[in-house]
DNA sequence: AGTTGGCACTCAAGGTGTATGAGTGCTAAG
DNA sequence: CTTAGCACTCATACACCTTGAGTGCCAACT
């Protein structure tokens, strides 16, 4: 069993090391924090410690640094989330103040708590999937194609080009376009997909084949949408905490480029108790990104549903704040998006 | 005046440097390279080249390393843009093969051309400022606001929420909306500026403020075009040259970010005869990128006008090659928008 | 049982000194 | 104009040493 005070010590060295970038030894620690103990004590305490995995020493001899293992047990027992700073909290304000559209508000988003956390900031694209459908806009582009302009509540706009099998009038297309207005019309997007399937199997004469492509690219619109973009921000933050990745932070670009795995590893989070996630260090191993942290909300966008946001870091970040602020932007966005947009 | 030889000792500096990234001297030139005179006589040239301030020795004693002004002259007169070699020609036309909408393209263009370079690879939006409008759709949102949709000629769609001064119902916007419709259908997005002018000019009655809140709108959506934005890929490739860039990537990684510095640059920058431009290290220090080098090459997208393509890399980069890719790659994008999208 | 001081040991980091070699400029001769 | 030769310059690498922070262990103390 771990004494009260070894959890102690391994706390102080999760904050010094973050702070300082440097191994942290028996002494400065008696130094530095008022133990009440001599070093020679700090130094049982640690070697338990390492015995549980929870530090380990970079050289036979210098001072100890937190494992992933330790990290974990920071952030899951040793941490308090702690509201932000006044200061920070106008940042907010002032920042998400002026909303304009929704690309507007997550653009700001992003920047805001890249420029909090000191990290690369994700927002991920609020979800349609439960907001209402407005209209559906089909508009002739060239002799048998088709721009499909789908167009829900709370402004999202998605759009696709679609081949057809055959040439189409634009009479033909107002005609198909009424009917499928009117079957989805005010339906939450999953609905209408239910709804749309039935229209396709009811479609029949001459034209069959070239209603059910245009009904299908519909649902595969509605299917795939914008909730499978991230917005990033704050990349340059990780040149600064490069030695922390071990000069290699190439798989990092690479994973903000592609996206696919972040909202992978995003939807595979779960929030605890105090509203934020985090994925440290080798736990995102699968993903790549054995060397990052990344803490994660949840907030709820315009249909409703949640989307998420947070921050990807190096293992050796300051997850008190960063927790914090991932959080409370998270809640601000969800109350702009409540009441506002 | 400078000799011819002098002129090819450059070339092959830059040539040697670019693949080797070691400062280049006399012994080895003449070991690689077949000048038929001695390294004593290569020392006389490069001794005229540095007067000219086309190299430089980093130090007193190692060998010589090209200026801005001496890649300048090389990208000018001593590089050829050959062709690219039929397996890259292969590998752009499997690419771009498959194409769906303009932001698939797009897409897949960018991660193309950064493969092709090893390079960062940029890809400005095709302006829609010459394209015709297909459509404007007024959805209203709330009490007070309106989702206005700009639908153009070649799957371009532009979207923005507007506040009203009132509230308006369904059926005004309607008739405002058929208004629009009528008086712009058709038009180059140029001349609906105009027109949308005097329709504002020309309303009347009670719904005024509402009515011209709505069409400024659209005239501003109308200015503000994607046409600002640009699709990355290849960030990664940062790291690789990170020594180029004296170990400094961030003020890149910002730019990359922020667009808008990119976006000028890429205005500013004429297309020799060849078809490609250049701009090289100290001539981009204005815009932060005093250690980089972009080449860009314009295509001509879905409404007939132009837009920039092109790589950005450290100064010391393969112009050679690079600047054949970006050339090859703009002329596949014109091909394929001119006669598929 | 837990705490403490003492001691020998380890090892990264930083400094100094020396050899090496690639490269240069210059000069005088071909 | 070209060339060979020579003296000179540095960056790099390596070996070597010193320093100091930090450790583990043990015996003694509370």
């Amino acid at each position: 069993m771990i004494s009260e005070r070894s959890l102690d010590v391994l706390r102080v060295i999760v904050q010094d090391y973050v702070a300082n970038n440097e191994p942290v030894g028996s002494k400065t620690i008696v130094e530095r924090h008022d133990f009440g103990v001599s070093a020679a004590t700090i130094r049982n305490d640690m070697a338990s410690l390492e015995e549980e995995d929870l530090i380990v020493a970079p050289h036979t001899s210098s001072g100890r640094v937190p494992t992933d293992k330790g990290y974990r047990l920071f952030v899951d027992r040793l941490a308090t989330v702690r509201p932000l700073s006044p200061a920070q909290r106008l940042a907010i304000e002032r920042f998400l103040g002026e909303s304009v559209d929704v690309d507007g508000v997550l653009e700001r988003t992003v920047r805001l708590l890249s420029q909090l956390t000191h990290q690369v900031a994700l927002v991920q694209y609020p979800s349609a999937a439960h907001s209402a459908i407005r209209r559906i806009e089909f508009v002739s582009l060239g002799p048998n194609k088709v721009l499909c302009v789908l167009i829900a509540a709370g402004g999202v706009v998605e759009q696709r080009v679609v081949d057809l099998p055959r040439d189409a009038g634009e009479d033909w297309l107002g005609v198909v376009q009424d009917r499928v207005n009117g079957a989805v019309h005010g339906l939450e997007v999953g609905d209408a997909l239910a709804r749309l399937a039935e229209l396709a199997e009811a479609t029949g004469g001459s034209d069959r084949d070239a209603g059910l492509a245009l009904v299908e690219a519909v649902r595969e619109q509605l299917a795939v949408e914008r909730h499978d973009r991230l917005v990033v921000a704050g990349s340059s933050n990780l040149i600064r905490g490069e030695r922390d990745f071990n000069g290699n932070i190439s798989p990092v670009l690479d994973a903000l480029e592609e996206q696919v795995v972040l909202l992978r590893l995003f939807s595979e989070m779960e929030e605890d108790r105090r509203g934020v996630s985090a994925s440290i260090g080798r736990e995102n191993a699968s993903f790549g990104l054995g060397e990052a942290s990344v803490l994660s909300a949840s907030y709820t966008g315009t249909g409703g549903r949640a989307a998420h946001l947070g921050v990807l870091g190096p293992t050796r970040m300051d997850y008190t704040a960063n927790m914090a602020a991932v959080r409370a932007v998270a809640r601000y966005l969800s109350r702009l998006f409540g009441e506002n947009i």
